[in-house]
RNA sequence: GGGCCCGUAGCUCAGCGGUCAGAGCAGGGGACUCAUAAUCCCUUGGUCGGAGGUUCGAUCCCUCCCGGGCCUACCA
């Protein structure tokens, strides 16, 4: 028999579950609960990924200890995760022994094959904060392009990548402090060593998309795949490396292994063999994970599992991200919708059918445009499907359903043949497939519904087996299309269930007529979408800065400063070098070829012009910058471009993409004038 | 610069070497009134991004170009 372990990405326990997140974790319930009804074996397992810096560094900013802090936020998953009816076999944690032993014994086989190198690493550390800095802790000027406030791994400034360790006067984002050079010994796999396997398992087979098996090959698999640094050195909140006292693994390592350890639990609660599940030709492991965490689940993850004896994957399905109305979630906007959010407004069937009907096998984004969600759920779900119900179950109150099936022109047996291509779909992770299939069925089964016009016959006594007839018909189809979607609509399904007497438990309901039972008092299925409510959870989660009302101060938040914290200190002679100017912008141009440049005259009185780039391309329209007064930083060394010399820079806030906010002074002011 | 994906009706998307290119929604007209202003019928609407090529025949295959997205590199 055919043995399932399904698993969805770990949720990192840094923050709450958000409609984005649902993609994948509602692709993999609809995936599993499908595999269920067909019959399978079929395991479903997840846990929260509780380990590494953010965590320990979000624990200390609420004054938390990480257990607490991991135990809470793994709580508020759960409940958001049912909330949505998504179902697990086992939730686990990957803070639990059976993670850590799974560690253990791959670290030892990892050892065993001489997988493992010590190199030392120089790396930065915050003496007041006690600990190493990840790269995103640290701050500083770009050794490259001298670009400020620039992230320790890379300058979103001018692309350029380096280490932490290059930065001019690096700054620790915890303590605001000037950290120290500090060196350790890391731990590496050497994953080289498994290149000729990696080649093999990505390339052949159907294990990978084949988009992502070209990208593995075109980027990775070209060249020797480099030494992966595994080790962290303490204080890291995580587990300590059993021989090698002092360092523990790094969050990346005992992420996946996760998977494994909570599929330990689930055994041992349910006396199941472990070697059945990981160690077992007969059971197919399939991971469902989002695209940016290709890389961790194609290359690494394969590599430990081949180093330590344990399954492969039989498929990594990957998904795209979610945009809403066309755009990545924003929080100013009110799309950052957390699951909590829209279940205050929202029944989460029309979102596992939204997504249900957006999903292909592919690994493009998917696009929520609420316009469309409230058009598709209230069309497709109650004008159709429910419909279906609504308009004949009444009438079949009295009688029930007839003893034997009617003649319904095969329309019964045509939605009974449409299941194979309907499952078909479904096991490719073709959504979008299926349920177009299932509407079509639907639409149908209306017409026939119109064409019997059973308000009629209910009206002639004489007309009541004719009107049961019918009713068994038009109740029939929609229970053909209730066990169709019972994956996506596992509440529907179980309503259906108690209207007709008798549970949605198996695809095969689909294939034969449901004969004469009695038929429960119709109550709604699904209520419609209230655009109403829509735009009122759009509302609430729109961060509190938006909503300034006409009098009030309104509250910011403090993610801007969270985001880029204060500078280090200054003295007013080091303020007094900056020469800051007031400009105006007497011509801009488009830069063809340039992403992010716009070419900026600028004047600052006379004839004096300066020639800049800004990078606010896409952001701001050249026609509607001419006339405008700016602060330009007038005494910046002139910067040679690839498209010609930038004679300073203009002065802009926001946290860059496409966040950028000009300044400009207050009217009256001179260009040439400077800013104090 | 390299890689991948995409560009089909106003919108979201099917189709994919072969009769007049389809659906849902939206638009227009009508019918019905059982049903959650649901449903049914009819209807408007497309030079299938552009240009070449292969072919008896291309939306579908090939090449180039244009446009959009993602990744990667580089330059700022």
């Amino acid at each position: 028999m055919r043995r399932l372990l399904v698993t969805s990405a770990l949720p990192y326990a840094n923050g709450h579950i958000h409609i984005g997140h649902l993609v994948e974790y509602l692709q993999t319930d609809i995936w599993v609960r499908f595999q269920k009804l067909r019959g399978r074996r079929c395991v479903y397992i997840c846990a929260d990924d509780t380990h590494g810096t953010a965590i320990m560094i979000r624990a200390r900013q609420e004054d938390l200890g990480e257990e607490e802090l991991i135990a809470r936020m793994k709580s508020a998953h759960v409940a958001d995760f049912k909330a949505f009816d998504i179902e697990f076999d086992h939730y686990g944690s990957t803070n639990s022994p059976a993670t850590r032993g799974f560690c253990g014994q791959i670290w030892a086989a990892l050892r065993k094959g001489d997988f493992i190198e010590e190199k030392e690493v120089t790396q930065l550390y915050d003496a007041q904060a006690g600990t190493f800095l990840a790269d995103r802790f640290v701050k500083g000027t770009c050794p490259k392009c001298k670009a400020p406030d620039q992230y320790g791994d890379s300058c979103d400034r001018c692309g350029a990548h380096y280490s932490p360790t290059d930065l001019i006067d690096p700054v620790s984002t915890l303590s605001n402090t000037a950290p120290e050079v500090r060196k350790a010994d890391h731990l590496f796999v050497n994953i080289e060593k498994l290149h000729g396997f990696l080649d093999e398992w990505t390339q052949g087979g159907e294990h990978l998309q084949p988009e992502v098996a070209n990208y593995l090959k075109g980027h990775f698999l070209g060249e020797p795949l480099r030494d992966w640094d595994v080790s962290r050195p303490a204080p890291y909140f995580g587990f300590e490396i059993p021989d090698s006292p002092g360092n523990y693994w790094y969050v990346w390592f005992d992420a996946p292994i996760g998977y494994i350890g909570s599929t330990a639990e689930w055994c041992e609660k349910h006396g199941e063999r472990f070697d059945d599940w990981w160690r077992s030709p007969e059971t197919e492991i399939h991971h469902f994970i989002g695209k940016d965490i290709t890389y961790f689940h194609t290359l690494f993850w394969p590599a430990m599992l081949k180093a330590a004896g344990f399954s492969l994957p039989e498929r990594v399905h990957i998904h795209g991200f979610l945009t809403v109305d066309g755009e990545k979630m924003s929080k100013s906007k009110g799309t950052f919708i957390l699951a909590s959010t829209y279940l205050k407004d929202l029944d989460p069937a029309y979102l596992r059918y939204y997504y249900a009907s957006k999903l292909t096998s592919r690994m493009d984004d998917i696009d929520l445009n609420f316009d469309e969600f409230i058009a598709k759920v209230n069309a497709d779900m109650v004008g159709n499907v429910v419909n279906l119900a609504s308009r004949t179950a009444r009438f079949a109150g009295r009688t029930g359903l007839s003893a034997e099936y009617p003649d319904d022109g095969g329309l019964f047996e045509k939605a009974a043949a449409d299941g194979g291509a309907i499952a078909g779909a479904y096991e490719k992770g073709d959504y979008a497939r299926a349920m177009r299939i299932i509407m079509a069925a639907g639409d149908r089964a209306n017409q026939y519904v119109e064409q019997q016009a059973p308000w009629n016959l209910a009206k002639d006594p004489a007309q009541a087996d004719r009107l049961r007839d019918v009713c068994t018909v038009g109740l029939n189809l929609f229970r053909q299309l209730a066990v169709y979607l019972a994956p996506v609509l596992p509440r529907l399904a179980r309503q259906t269930g108690e209207l007709l007497g008798e549970p949605i438990a198996s695809w095969d309901q689909s294939q034969k007529p449901l004969l004469g039972t009695a038929v429960n008092k119709f109550e709604h299925l699904m209520q419609r979408v209230d655009p109403k409510r829509v735009e009122a959870m759009v509302v609430a989660s729109r961060t509190p800065d938006e909503e300034e009302g006409p009098e009030s101060v309104p509250f910011d938040n403090d993610a801007a400063l969270l985001a880029e914290p204060l500078a280090a200190e200054i003295s007013f002679d080091e303020f007094a070098r900056v020469d800051l100017r007031v400009a105006r912008i007497v011509a801009a141009e488009d830069v063809p070829g340039a992403k992010k440049l716009l070419r900026l005259t600028l004047g600052l009185g006379g004839e004096n012009r300066r020639n800049v780039f800004a990078g606010i391309k896409g952001v701001y329209e050249p026609a509607d910058l001419v006339g405008r007064l700016v602060i330009c930083v007038a005494n910046l060394a002139p910067r040679k471009m690839k498209f010609g010399v930038s004679e300073g820079m203009i002065v802009a806030s926001g946290g860059g993409g496409g966040e950028v906010y000009l300044l400009s002074p207050d009217s009256g002011a001179k260009p040439g004038q400077r800013v104090h």
